[in-house]
DNA sequence: CACCCGATTATCT
DNA sequence: GATAATCGGGTGT
């Protein structure tokens, strides 16, 4: 578990890390960092949640009946952030994610444990709760402060949002079917870092 | 341009 | 456990 986790790692997942099965690198990125840079402000977080959309297999991925304006970052390069607006309210952060010879895929990223820069997340989040800050995709991106002006810009790359490395292996984790979603629900492309208190059902 | 509805959340019962 | 809130994207007219 990585209940406050103070550990340090300055590096930077690799693009190949995100040229892979996009259900394999949703299970790999649990218990990575994300890092979001704002001015004066660096927030800090753990991966544990997150979802595998895929392309033509996949009735539930938004690239799943092909490329629009809104999808285009998920047929883009590997490595880059997704972000969509849904419900009126709020924002989803992925990351795209997809083997060789697939057009496009992404991974959801549904839930992080906080580190650094609590405070900044309660003001922003109008709460004290340490579970109730990132315990779901909507929430951890109003934590974090990512909207759309993130959309597409490029998480291998140090700058105001990446994703590191930590060192940590041999995490336990669990595998269920997809949150919220209406079709495809025995594909069980749901993977969290089992007990920890962020996940988000 | 109208319609439908969603990879959610907060706030009830 | 159930439901309202809220609005942009996608689709078809």
């Amino acid at each position: 578990m990585f209940f406050l986790y103070k550990g340090i790692s300055l590096v930077i997942q690799p693009r190949s890390f995100y040229a892979r099965d996009t259900v394999e690198v949703a299970r790999d990125v649990l218990g990575k960092k994300l890092i979001r840079v704002l001015a004066g402000q660096q927030l800090e977080a753990i991966i544990v949640e997150t979802e595998a959309y895929r392309h033509a297999d996949d009735p539930a991925s938004h690239a799943y009946r092909g490329k629009t304006k809104r999808t285009e970052v998920m047929f883009g390069p590997v490595g880059h952030a997704y972000v969509y607006f849904i419900y009126g309210n709020w924002y989803c952060l992925n990351v795209v994610a997809r083997d060789h010879d697939q057009p496009a895929g992404a991974v959801l990223i549904r839930a992080v444990e906080p580190l650094t820069g609590i405070a900044f997340m309660q003001k922003k989040r109008n709460t004290q709760s340490l579970t109730l800050l990132t315990n779901g995709p909507g929430k951890l991106t109003q934590a974090l402060q990512i909207t759309k002006r993130q959309n597409g810009i490029d998480m291998t790359k140090k700058g105001q949002l990446y994703i590191t490395d930590t060192g940590k292996q041999d995490l336990q984790i669990a595998k269920t079917g997809r949150i919220g979603i209406s079709q495809a629900r025995d594909m069980h492309w749901r993977f969290y870092i089992q007990g920890n208190p962020w996940v988000s059902r």
